[in-house]
RNA sequence: GCGGGAAUUGCCAAGUCUGGUCUACGGCGCUGGACUUAGAAUCCAGUCUCAGAGGAGUUCGAGGGUUCAAAUCCCUCUUCCCGCACCA
């Protein structure tokens, strides 16, 4: 017997696989491509559990559709830049380019030795000038139209990471990377203009095969709203206010105007007024706290008048202003008009300071009394106080009232999304420079495209204080473009997820500094776009919107041809593993409490085990390393996709890679030790190996087709244990061998190694990896095999049954004793009967009609009772007396071997057993002695 | 509050779209047996309840409905997870 050596093994495929350059492709217009892409992965420098599930799902799809004959892309790279780099050389005077080169090293081996199939030739990395020169092209085409500027705002700030952090990367008011909270500041930085483009990022959400999740999060992040923007004149100033609404029809009862304490027409109105230093204490205040602070839905609204009016621009009645802390300045106008008799906020904010309320929307069935209503009636009726309108359905007085407004000059319809442009602004070192100079003649100045890319210098300082870009003379020192006189460079650098928002078009043409565009057309055209995206849901509003942006962006400027980047996603579910709880405290043991096994709340030693995702803070991570090493790259890809589905959570458990580990060596062992042939004489046991062969061809392909993976190696487990019994049986070669070679090929995308190894050990000098899967044949699939199949099975799952439950130890013999003639005819007459008709006394009587039936009356009607009941666990027989009793005669060896027993096949008629009664098609009575 | 997802037999986890061999794949665990000096490993059998003949009863969060037939379709409820959240 051949040993199953799962190291030795893999590593002599990855080696063969990588000098015949087999994953290596090219443009060829004959071949339909497939592009299978996995999510830009930060070096850290060591591989876990979730990078192992995330290629693993994908290098399997990739193998697959590359045997269907695809010119399959199948690329990785690195998003190299970011911060652990430079923190890297903060803590331990690392060079963090170094530090970066050598963890792309070490990750790349790793997954080498798993053996992914990608196309190594098209690597790239963020940090490779080739690569961020054209984050620098970008950037400036985008400067050209007006899609990069730079403002002065409230931005978010991560005090740990010393940095601003885009909207979508202050998750909840925590900094996404290091989870600390974010402050608001105010600097001047870069900003790229994706609400340009927000409308069309919600619609082509409409054209990609995306989890509903994700695309109802990224509809809600552009939060895209239909309302009026109305104007407010302001009562002693001349301008007016312009507010934006959803709700114009309640504009008859705004009866207040509040502002946000930093607009800054308010520090002006209160000037020299009586409430000026009030004004200041409240401002000191609501800028203590940080926005989403303001934003919390717990928080205390707070607020004061100011001495200002307005006017309501319909009614002509003067309201006053207030400032609160829940209005942000940078949120539309900064200022919002209240109404509090429909808006509960406005409502709690009247109550506190006394302000008046009038109700202007009635509900259909009841009627709101000012005087007694405890909170605000939000939903929809009829117009009321609402001069011209009154009487007028809510939803319709919305169109109406702006439309009014519109003639008045007074506002006008408009759409609003709660989408912000991307700050790209970093404060740190390790990023891609924006190619920015700074003239004191003539202002700010894009780096010429002649003079791209700007390098990141080598000569910086790491302090752990401020930006060590900053410490560089050799970069900041530079000659402005135009006047040739000293200048400065600008110092911040680009958000790394500029990096990943094109970087799967430059896999199609990895770009180089010497050419003036990013990628090739043709090129991006053929492979373009992404068809089968594999990555986790955290990136739902980050990177996945940014590259939609880009590639909408890159579109325009006539790069490719594609409106969306990503056209399949699938979003891998997590690894979890056991965990040590404490149902006292709910909460679980953290790494550091791991030694005493107690918990650190309430001390308590009553702990449970409970199923927590991976984390290196709990101290439940599994080191895939270790896990190659232990039993082979194989098993751990095996036990991955087998253990859930890739969309749900996956539970870790060691006794599950031992399976996977064992089923794959049984699997070597089962398909390399040699086989008994019996010789040429086919028969029916021949011929129900190969339907189950086919039958297992079409679901594994329609499974992998679904990317229902589990599913598909589900049926190869099952079609691999039906093999192994028929290898026991006595096989004839001829099929025997068949069934191997199309179980190896449909194995394969799952475990590619094992399988190489065999079919080559089988006699095949061509790579597995680069065979046709194989096709199956409709024409076996059919009722009649269907039922072969089952009463195959059942006959031996009936004789287990009995034996179990007449507690026989040894059978001597099994007697099989196949029904009457005229019970099949009984079956087929009834099955054609109940499609007519269920009701047993029409169907009885129709029976009784022949006569032949009507001597067997008492046994006809119990038996249709019992098939009444549940009419399709009965299927009508497939074949008649005779060939069933030719069926059962053919098994009887198989059934001999399996319960090592004599087997007698008769026909009732025959026998004198008074079991034989019992016996109906495709179900025979049977004795056991 | 709004939106999404889920609940399956000791545990993990399929099945639900397309109702019917569904007592419900597979794995783990457990029980018994074989092998072995013993253990590990491996193999076989069993694992909802009852049953000395393939049977009967009760199950898929709870309740109701549709159907000859429901884990699967419809309605109501409960619980859990996730995302968003004073968005003007």
């Amino acid at each position: 017997m051949v040993e199953y050596e799962a190291q030795k093994i893999e590593k002599k495929w990855q080696k063969k696989w990588e000098q015949d350059k087999i994953f290596e492709v090219k443009v060829d217009p004959k071949k339909q491509k497939y592009y299978v892409l996995e999510m830009y992965p930060y070096p850290s420098g060591k591989l876990h559990m979730g990078h192992l599930r995330n290629y693993t799902i994908g290098d399997s799809y990739a193998r697959f559709k590359r045997m269907n004959g695809f010119n399959v892309l199948y690329p990785m790279g690195y998003d190299s830049f970011g911060m652990p780099a430079e923190n890297a050389a903060i803590d331990h005077g690392a060079n963090p380019e170094e530090w970066t080169n050598k963890n792309i090293n070490t990750m790349k081996n790793q997954q080498k030795r798993i053996g992914f199939s990608y196309d190594w030739t098209r690597e790239i990395y963020s940090h490779n000038p080739n690569f961020y020169k054209w984050d620098q092209w970008f950037f400036l085409q985008m400067l050209e139209k007006g899609l990069a500027y730079k403002q002065e705002s409230y931005v978010n700030w991560c005090p740990k990471c010393a940095t601003v952090l885009a909207n979508e990367q202050a998750q909840g008011g925590k900094c996404w990377r290091c989870n600390s909270i974010v402050d608001q500041k105010f600097l001047t930085q870069w900003f790229l203009k994706i609400s340009d483009y927000a409308e069309e990022l919600l619609e082509g959400l409409n054209l990609v095969d995306w989890p509903d999740k994700v695309k109802i999060m990224q509809r809600n992040w552009i939060g895209r709203s239909e309302g009026t923007i109305i104007k407010f004149p302001i009562v002693e100033d001349d301008r007016t206010i312009d507010i934006f609404t959803t709700r114009p029809d309640t504009l008859y009862g705004v009866m207040f105007m509040v502002f946000a304490p930093e607009h800054p027409w308010v520090r002006d109105w209160v000037k020299g007024t009586q409430y000026e230093k009030e004004f200041e204490r409240f401002y000191q205040e609501v800028m203590h706290q940080n926005i989403f602070e303001r934003t919390d839905i717990d928080i205390e609204k707070k607020g004061m008048f100011i001495g200002k009016y307005c006017v309501n621009p319909i009614t002509k009645e003067e309201i006053p202003v207030y400032i609160s802390n829940f209005v942000i300045y940078k949120y539309g106008a900064g200022a919002v008009m209240a109404v509090p008799a429909h808006d509960q906020r406005d409502f709690e904010f009247a109550k506190k300071y006394d302000i008046p309320i009038k109700i202007v929307i009635q509900p259909h069935d009841y009627e709101l009394n000012v005087a007694k209503i405890t909170r605000a009636y939000e939903s929809d009726g009829v117009l009321v106080n609402s001069e011209e309108f009154n009487g007028m359905e809510n939803r319709s007085a919305v169109k109406k009232i702006t439309e009014k407004l519109d003639e008045l000059d007074k506002g006008y319809a408009t759409i609003n999304y709660k989408l912000r442009d991307w700050g790209i602004s970093r404060q740190r070192y390790w990023g891609c420079p924006i190619p920015i100079i700074y003239c004191e003649e003539c202002g700010t100045i894009p780096v010429p495209y002649e003079d791209l890319p700007v390098y990141l210098p080598k000569d910086v300082t790491f302090s752990g204080v401020g930006n060590p870009l900053e410490t560089s003379k050799s970069f900041i020192t530079t000659q402005c473009p135009k006047c040739g006189y000293k200048a400065k460079r600008e110092t911040n650098t680009m958000d790394t997820f500029v990096d990943s928002s094109w970087y799967f078009f430059a896999y199609c043409d990895p770009p180089s500094i010497e050419s003036d565009i990013p990628y090739t057309k043709t090129n991006v055209n053929y492979w373009g776009n992404v068809d089968f995206y594999v990555g986790g849901i955290e990136h739902a509003i980050l990177h996945l919107i940014y590259a939609r942006f880009f590639t909408k962006v890159a579109r325009d400027l006539g790069l490719h041809k594609f409106d969306e980047p990503f056209q399949r996603l699938l979003t891998q579910g997590m690894i979890n593993k056991a965990q040590p709880f404490c149902t006292n405290c709910n909460a679980f043991l953290m790494k550091a409490d791991l030694e005493q096994m107690k918990c650190r709340k309430c001390g308590s030693k009553d702990l449970i085990q409970k199923s927590v995702k991976m984390s290196k803070s709990y101290g439940n991570t599994v080191n895939p390393e270790e896990i190659i090493e232990k039993y082979g790259a194989d098993a751990a890809r095996l036990f991955i996709l087998f253990g859930a589905s890739p969309e749900s959570g996956l539970e870790w458990s060691d006794e599950g890679v031992n399976f996977a580990y064992k089923f794959v060596r049984n699997f070597f062992h089962l398909l390399t030790t040699p086989i008994q042939d019996k010789g040429n004489k086919r028969s029916i046991r021949d011929e129900l190996i190969i339907y189950k062969l086919n039958k297992t061809i079409k679901l594994v392909t329609e499974s992998i087709n679904r990317i229902a993976i589990r599913g598909a190696i589900n049926y190869i487990i099952q079609f691999v244990s039906e093999l192994a019994k028929y290898k026991e049986e006595g096989i004839m070669k001829k099929i025997y061998d068949e069934c191997r070679e199309k179980l190896l090929m449909l194995f394969h995308p799952f475990v590619p190694h094992v399988t190489e190894e065999i079919w080559e050990f089988i006699g095949h000098n061509k790579f597995l990896s680069l065979i046709s899967w194989p096709t199956y044949n409709s024409a076996l699939l059919n009722m009649e095999n269907d039922y072969k199949w089952n009463l195959l099975n059942n006959i031996i799952e009936d004789i287990k049954k009995i034996k179990f439950a007449a507690n026989i130890n040894e059978i001597k013999k099994a007697i099989i004793i196949t029904a009457s003639e005229w019970k099949y005819k009984f079956y087929s007459l009834l099955m054609i009967l109940i499609e007519k008709t269920k009701d047993q006394g029409e169907i009885m009587k129709e029976l009784m009609k022949n006569e032949h039936l009507k001597i067997h009356g008492k046994f006809i009607s119990q038996i249709t009772t019992k098939i009444l009941k549940n009419i399709g666990k009965y299927s009508k027989p497939y074949i008649d007396a005779s060939e069933e009793f030719q069926f059962f005669n053919e098994i009887k060896l198989i059934i001999e071997k399996r319960f090592n027993c004599e087997v007698d096949i008769v026909v009732e008629k025959d026998s004198n057993l008074r079991k034989s009664s019992q016996a109906l098609p495709g179900r025979p009575a049977i004795v056991i002695i």
